[in-house]
DNA sequence: CGATTAATTGAAGGAGATCAATCCGGGTGG
DNA sequence: CCACCCGGATTGATCTCCTTCAATTAATCG
């Protein structure tokens, strides 16, 4: 027996406002087919016009453009729960790569169906559109890493960020939880080079604020981690509320 | 008599998509009064709870963020058509602040009205929607630029962006317009320091590609600004389409 | 086990930051 | 009408965080 394609997302929208029975058979049936990659896998390219989008079912996804010299920059990376491309659905063509970081399994929604629902559950809309706003948060909070906060801080934040995000998804144990990326992938989230963050990882861990090993993260000190980071979890839009 | 004050969104929107007649009709009773404030003010501060939204009908505003060092990041920079907190609509509080980069008007939008749109004008939402995605679309390339390209691509990059955006809201000549921001202003949208900035302008008009001077930008050689910024429009989404 | 990919460490270089003046344009009040 | 003021622009000198280059080591996998 398959685990609940929906869970991880349903989980993600009802911690922040309440989802109706018969939204949540209209998402149901909205869903198609499921689809699985393998890691490392380019799932959908920049610019190719799309008839469907994809909710993360299982895995890590990430969204990312290149530059002519070779350099890449992860804008984003999923955890399950998330569409990886519903905003493909009304741009119809992504302005960015999505590509599976780990094996992944993908649950498919082709466009039709998510237009009917935007015809029939006004309040269900609100939640995909709330879902895509959601994504735009944690993108302008990287854009203040990114910008503004130096290298130990950078990966410090976007340490917590997972965590949460994975928690609130079902898939984080007491501060410590699988994060199967490399290095590399961590360098191309924060804009800085794999050389630097394995030092700025090994500062972490000689401060005894996280380890970051094998695919685990540990956080051994939230506080102080979250304090490194200047981490406010306020853009997450954690609260319940009506939408 | 006033200018229309949903021309540039009109314009940003039929871009786009079509609007129909009643959908116009529909957005224009959804808009409510209009206030003016000073260049410099704060006008929405980071999680307010908030039951309006506003839409940027001239004038400059800036999203930004503050770390606990003074340090400020500008997420975006909102022309004239742009709606500025859209997506507190949903979100209910907002991550960043808003404040005025000039003396602004803003069409106040209460959400009563635009929850009465998601009841009853099903393409009229997307195109809400879309307007977000855009926005979220201008971030991601931002993220690009301040994590992946130097200081004179980035600088370069955000007026050539700035350029196509207000050409879409008629606000910008032949490679010339109004863009009354200080080079801390683009400082502070670039992740650069002010002093970088100024150095890196005039590079930029020692060779000839641009002369930004008083409030004034004018690109004198668009294929080379473009190139050295390696400026792709794309994710600007500026293609007319069904959505 | 070789072979490939990821992690790690050292040394040197550079893009951009920081610190510190100076300049400039426009408002303003005497 | 001009001396003064003030925020922004400009320039120089110095510093530093992060990059780059280059090996070496560890881990993973047919």
């Amino acid at each position: 027996m398959a685990a609940d394609l929906l869970g991880p997302l349903l989980a993600k929208l009802r911690r922040r406002d309440d989802v109706g029975a018969e939204e949540e058979a209209a998402l149901r049936s909205a869903a198609g087919e499921t689809r699985e990659f393998g890691a490392g896998r380019t799932i959908v390219r920049s610019g190719i016009v799309l008839s469907q989008s994809m909710l993360l079912v299982d895995g890590f996804i990430a969204r990312y453009k290149d530059l002519s010299e070779g350099q890449r920059q992860i804008m984003e990376i999923h955890v399950p729960g998330d569409f990886t491309d519903l905003h493909g659905f009304l741009l119809k063509r992504l302005d960015h790569s999505i590509a599976a970081m780990t094996r992944v399994r993908m649950a498919m929604f082709p466009h039709e169906g998510l237009e009917r629902i935007t015809e029939r559950h006004p309040h269900l809309v609100r939640l995909l559109w709330l879902s895509s706003l959601m994504d735009s948060a944690i993108q302008r909070e990287r854009i203040l890493s990114i910008g503004r906060r130096p290298a130990r801080a950078r990966i410090a934040h976007l340490i917590c960020e997972l965590y949460l995000r994975l928690e609130v998804a079902g898939l984080a144990g007491e501060h410590r939880f699988e994060l199967p990326l490399t290095q590399l992938d961590i360098a191309d989230a924060t804009g800085l080079t794999p050389v630097h963050v394995n030092r700025m990882l090994r500062e972490l861990r000689e401060q005894g604020l996280l380890t970051f090993r094998g695919g685990i993260a540990e956080i051994h000190d939230w506080q102080r981690l979250s304090d490194a980071a200047e981490f406010d979890a306020d853009y997450l839009h954690l609260e319940h509320r009506p939408r």
